[in-house]
DNA sequence: ACCTGAACACCGTTCAAGT
DNA sequence: ACCTGAACACCGTTCAAGT
């Protein structure tokens, strides 16, 4: 790569990271070459499409949960390391709104850039429940793509204004549904 | 209303009906002018908004389901009314797909179009809800908001390629999170 | 090699002009 | 009253022309 196009494509993520904390995934790819003093089409040459973009924005936290979970596995037991690795993903995927959407429909799509790294967390996290539901301590009727989907969904929720602060009690109410024995599930029978 | 106003009326939303089952919540709405043979400016004349055109879309199906909460309410024991709502509104919301952020919205926006049905129905699950909790057969912390949520969760969910197929697994998995003492909850312990 | 402006086919909004 | 085409400001895609 030849120095111009390497300083253009750090700057460009660079902006394009503020952009997309801004307005969210489905931030206007104009909107980023524009603030990154760039044309729209230099743009598109180092990030083809919105996947590209995207896969080169969160490779580096996604690979970061994919080892977490490997240190969380011989850390922690089954059941904690699931927890807590649940916790973090959802924290992530609520951090970016409409990423969830992204990767998803990545994760559905051989061909797209965010493939690969959605697979591997992806099966980072069944492994985690695998371990989990051998031990007893997590229901045996789900599996990983259940798993993914319901952190999606707390994903998806986080990013609706009306449902953004309701985002830690139902994450709480959802892993309590996924343990066999949830520590405390603050259920208070009423008189 | 003039009568080839109020026959534009009718067809404009017969015809977006179709499209809207096609395409989705986020259908064009120059798409839909197009195929009622529809100047686009028509089709705003009378649905100033998408959220105004889903408010005639959708009014007679929420108006069922807030008078379908009052008949179980009624006719059944609290927890089976809550549960039947839930699994009755979760068909609809993943009916049409993308629906679910709109009604989403629509409930944070008194001028939506779309405020007043939904605020209707999201009471009139609030209601069941405090029924069963009360009887103590759902879990006390929660309100009408999560409720409102975890539906609105399942009905995107349903709208993911990806999670499609899971959406009945995960109504059930989510509806045992509700209940205090879940019919059968499906979890076997292994050894 | 890499960048860029311009043309293209879309979108929803707005409005003056027609009947 | 109601309809309509056209102009507008956006979007992402594509490509010939520049350095």
């Amino acid at each position: 790569m030849r120095a111009d196009a390497r300083k253009n494509y750090s700057h460009l993520l660079e902006v394009a990271r503020g952009v997309v904390a801004e307005d969210g995934a489905d931030a206007s790819m104009r909107e980023i070459a524009r603030r990154a003093g760039v044309g729209l089409a230099t743009l598109l040459r180092h990030f083809p499409t919105r996947e590209a973009l995207f896969e080169a924005l969160l490779r580096a936290n996604l690979e970061a949960l994919t080892q977490k979970a490997a240190e969380l596995e011989t850390s922690h037991p089954p059941d904690e390391a699931l927890m807590s690795w649940f916790r973090e993903v959802v924290a992530f995927v609520q951090s970016y709104s409409g990423v969830v959407a992204l990767m998803a429909s990545a994760h559905e799509d051989p061909d797209s850039a965010l493939y690969a790294t959605c697979v591997a967390v992806h099966s980072a996290g069944a492994r985690l429940l695998l371990h989990a539901q051998s031990e007893g301590t997590a229901r045996s009727d789900m599996d990983g793509g259940d798993l993914f989907a319901l952190i999606s969904a707390l994903g998806w929720l986080a990013g609706q204004p009306g449902f953004a602060t309701r985002g830690d009690h139902l994450s709480h109410l959802i892993t309590s549904a996924i343990l066999t024995n949830p520590p405390e599930n603050n259920v208070k029978k009423a008189m």
